[in-house]
DNA sequence: CAGCGTAACAT
DNA sequence: GTATGTTACGCTGT
């Protein structure tokens, strides 16, 4: 490119944002205020690319106004038939807008017109200025603009990979010259703009239509000689395609306000992109612009390291280990690959990094003094490590017979889920791109649940997977470093390093522990269920006079409200419901057996389905190891999977029945399990202040006969079970954002009723109300809600103007400080039991943490000083207003330990 | 036959 | 009405 050729860059800016928008995943890019940026940070990396690879000296980004226009005036139909834009890509726009001032861009806007029809215009401009022209943009009908001075560049793929469409690559693509490509459009039509072609005549056939007449007014001109069921569909639809043809032709001669010298350009603002990229939290494109535009910045340029250090990587010579540890000062990043579930895992291989240099090895291949350094360096807590995903890390460890690792720093899984507690992946790829803006390479991805299988791990070439590996871990390290940063500007620290990296390890742990299954016990209520369940099954059958699926909900409503004409349930987005609160209202109404019958096989199929995949996942050591899920509950909760032991039956007899099947291991003597007893009404008790509540746990009394006696005004002694059960629900539904209607429902009375019981409890608990009020006006105005530990978790939809998502964040913000509060308390009361018990040399252990209840497996003659000190530890996790009480039970099995 | 959404239900 | 995970069914698409 010669340095004096006018270059002009014409950008459509709707349509390459819109590309933007749906290449780039929002859930991956939006602020910690709830702000999707996908399409602004697509949009920005498509600009930069465009000013480094082609340095334009004139540049304008034309935007559409509004779906009305003059095309929508001759044809209403025009563009119908889009989806309506969604919201998280209209918000960008103006973000869009600001961007391009920041870049020192002129953009523009045509009322009654479209964006291409500005670029037409301006393109007329530039050929008039002499200038070579590209024009970026997504919208077909651009094409016609093409000629030896305008290239178009449509997305091919995302928006940075961007075909050249010059006259030849017209020619070659749609096999007319760029001058016909609207003819061509014409007779083809364009799904996009619901402009329908000629049925049956695709671009192959249009294309040689005008190969042969030449246009397509000689074609339409001689119509009648085209032969074939092609040739009649044409002279059927002549009109449209002379629509077509009239609407899909660009306005070249708009009157705008900007003449062609006004779109020189002058160059970027350093400040201006700068204050809008930290707003808009982009770390890295900031540095993109220095390092690639830097001669077209307007303002100084801070000068700072460059954050992409060379990496001095190297795979591990014999006996190398020691020295290359040893020559480490800081934290080291942890990077790994193999196979990893259920409390166990084996590596394929290993990379360390720090300070710019990495060592790879296959730790299988270890030599006798590199093992013994090895496993010494886990072992020492002083020697700081930082990992993606530790607790798969400490599967593997375990399996591999090596010490559990000490002297973890920092887990950039976690990290992120502390920063933004609801995102869905956390993969090292996404984070990398997140807070460094890095592309990572696929076989970089260590692999924890869900990450590199054995497969593709065989597939990478020892090279590549050398590489992939180093680099991750110097990624990890990098990543480890921003995190913490932002932990530290939310005050996170704390959380981070003393309560969610430790229980890590706890629940690796427990994991790799697992319980004791006693699979004939379950194998005997399995075929207990299975046969009551045929009972049932049978018997409807018999009841409807033939067979059907009784597990079929479909089939369910066909019988139920075609055949048996029953009363209509609550509609369900396919019909309506057949759940079991419907199927016992029908019962009511109607008593007709089938329902029974229905009712009985829901209830023991299920259960019998519980215990079929609690046998399927006992592990040859006879017990069941779940995994724990420490960044997947947005309000701080864990979740339990493979098998979920979380939500093991316990209400029903039948139910409990499975608990039985949780046994004491060999080597134990009983299992003992210690919950906390209404921790999240004593935490809101305690959050709210309300002296009411706190005199009602501080009484010793049964808390909802207290609660009860206090809104009824009469002595404890006098409430009835039908008051406590009407408190009892009020009380816990107001931790879930309770509505009247929701009481009235779950209490089964009248709204008024409802109404009136709710009255008359803030009546006398005053400052729980204001404390839910307050808890979500606060969050409205911050963005977030906070816990006693200071955890976060961002609601953006408190001021959506959907009614139905902003009541919804109402309800989730009342619920998420009480819930979380609870989880931070759990989680911290384990951490102070397992301290003690390592510290006390137990060989009791902690197996399963249930929300508010831990199970423990206790060793031999530990029972009563097990209780005493998981009793202390638990019940003094929390100073809260009012007394943390624990209730504690033993027995052989989880069943018989409850109490 | 895999993938996906829905309904149902366990905590 | 909060927060999850698992299962079967039945539709869509390979």
């Amino acid at each position: 490119m010669t340095a004096s050729q006018t270059r002009l860059l014409l950008i459509d800016g709707h349509s390459m944002a819109f590309r933007a928008f749906f290449a780039l995943p929002a859930e991956k890019f939006s602020t910690d205020d709830g702000q999707v940026t996908n399409a602004v940070y697509g949009f920005a990396s498509m600009l930069i690319n465009l000013l480094r690879d082609h340095e334009p000296t004139h540049i304008a980004v034309a935007f559409d106004v509004s779906r009305r226009t003059f095309r929508t005036e001759e044809y209403a139909e025009y563009k119908d038939g889009r989806d309506q834009a969604p919201a998280e890509f209209k918000s960008q726009i103006p973000i869009i807008q600001d961007l391009l001032e920041a870049f020192g861009i002129k953009w523009l806007t045509k009322d009654n017109y479209e964006a291409d029809d500005i670029i037409a215009t301006l393109a007329n401009r530039g050929e008039a200025a002499g200038a070579k022209t590209l024009i970026s943009s997504g919208d077909r009908d651009a094409i016609q603009l093409v000629n030896d001075e305008v290239t178009v560049l449509y997305p091919v793929k995302g928006v940075t990979d961007l075909a050249h469409y010059t006259p030849e690559a017209i020619e070659e693509k749609y096999g007319v010259p760029p001058g016909r490509y609207r003819d061509l459009a014409a007779l083809v039509g364009e799904k996009a703009d619901n402009l329908p072609g000629v049925p049956g005549v695709g671009p192959k056939t249009a294309a040689k239509w005008i190969a042969k007449y030449g246009s397509l007014d000689d074609l339409v001109a001689k119509a009648d000689e085209i032969g074939g069921k092609a040739g009649q569909s044409l002279r059927d639809h002549l009109d449209q395609v002379l629509r077509n043809y009239r609407l899909n032709y660009l306005v070249a001669d708009l009157d705008l306000p900007a003449g062609f010298d006004d779109l020189a350009w002058e160059g970027w603002s350093v400040q201006d992109t700068g204050d809008l990229f930290d707003a808009l939290q982009f770390r890295t494109l900031g540095d993109r612009l220095n390092n690639s535009l830097r001669d077209k910045a307007v303002g100084e340029i801070a000068s700072k390291e460059t954050e992409t250090k060379d990496l001095h990587a190297r795979r591990l010579e014999p006996g190398g280990l020691g020295e290359w540890l040893g020559a480490r000062e800081g934290e080291v990043a942890v990077a790994y690959t193999g196979r990893f579930e259920s409390g166990t895992g084996s590596f394929d291989s290993i990379a360390l990094a720090e300070g710019g240099e990495a060592l790879w090895f296959d730790p299988s291949q270890l030599d006798a003094e590199d093992d013994r350094v090895w496993v010494e360096w886990l072992r020492d807590g002083e020697r700081g490590k930082v990992v993606h995903d530790a607790k798969a890390f400490n599967w593997g460890a375990g399996a591999a017979g090596w010490p559990e690792p000490a002297g973890l720093r920092a887990d950039t899984v976690i990290a992120a889920y502390l920063l933004k507690p609801e995102q869905r992946s956390y993969a090292l790829g996404d984070l990398a791109m997140q807070y460094l803006g890095r592309e990572l390479e696929e076989a970089a991805q260590p692999a924890g649940q869900g990450a590199l299988e054995g497969l593709d791990a065989a597939m990478a070439d020892g090279d590549s997977r050398f590489e992939a590996d180093c680099a991750a871990a110097a990624t990890i390290a990098d990543l480890a470093v921003e995190q913490r940063r932002r932990l530290d500007e939310r005050q996170q620290t704390r959380l981070a390093e003393e309560l969610e990296y430790p229980v890590t390890g706890l629940l690796a742990r427990m994991e790799i522990a697992g319980i004791a299954a006693d699979e004939g016990h379950f194998a005997g209520i399995e075929a207990s269920f299975a046969a009551k369940s045929k009972e049932a099954t049978d018997e409807a059958h018999r009841i409807v006079g033939r067979r059907f699926n009784v597990g079929s909900p479909k089939q369910l409503q066909e019988i139920l409200f075609d055949e048996l004409e029953m009363p209509k349930t609550k509609r369900t987005k396919t019909g309506y419901t057949t759940n079991a609160e419907a199927l016992q209202q029908l019962y009511v109404k109607t008593q007709h057996p089938l329902l029974e019958q229905l009712l009985r096989f829901r209830d023991v199929e299920k259960l019998k389905q519980i215990v079929a995949s609690l046998r399927a996942t006992i592990q040859p050591d006879g017990r069941i190891h779940t995994t724990f899920h420490q960044t997947v509950a947005a309000t701080g909760r864990l979740s339990s999977s493979d098998p979920n032991l979380q939500n093991i039956p316990v209400r029903s007899e039948a139910g409990r029945d499975i608990r039985a099947g949780f046994v004491v291991g060999d080597g134990y003597e009983s299992l003992m399990t210690m919950d906390y007893s209404q921790i999240e009404m004593r935490i809101m008790a305690s959050l709210t202040g309300d002296e009411g509540l706190i005199d009602a746990f501080k009484s010793g009394e049964d808390v909802h006969r207290a609660v009860a006696a206090k809104v009824f005004g009469v002595a404890p002694g006098e409430v009835t079970a039908e008051h406590r059960r009407k408190i009892k629900a009020m009380s816990y539904g107001l931790a879930y954002g309770l509505s009247t209607y929701g009481l009235s429902q779950q209490l089964g009375v009248s709204t008024e009723e409802a109404q009136q019981l709710s009255d008359e409890y803030f009546d006398r608990f005053g400052k729980v109300r204001d404390f839910l009020h307050r808890t979500v006006e606060e969050a409205r105005k911050t963005g977030y809600t906070e816990t006693m530990m200071g955890r976060r978790r961002y609601f953006p939809d408190l001021t959506s103007d959907n009614r139905q998502r902003r009541e919804m964040a109402e309800r989730a913000a009342l619920n998420a400080p009480i819930q979380g509060s609870a989880a931070d308390i759990m989680k911290t009361a384990m951490l102070r039991v397992d301290r003690e018990l390592r510290r006390d040399r137990f060989d009791s252990r902690v197996l399963l943490q249930v929300h508010d209840e831990l199970v423990c497996e206790v060793a031999p003659g530990e029972a009563d000083r097990l209780e005493e000190l998981v009793r202390e530890q638990m019940a003094g996790a929390a100073e809260l207003a009012v007394p943390l009480t624990v209730s504690a039970g033993f027995g052989d099995s989880w069943e018989a330990a409850a109490h």
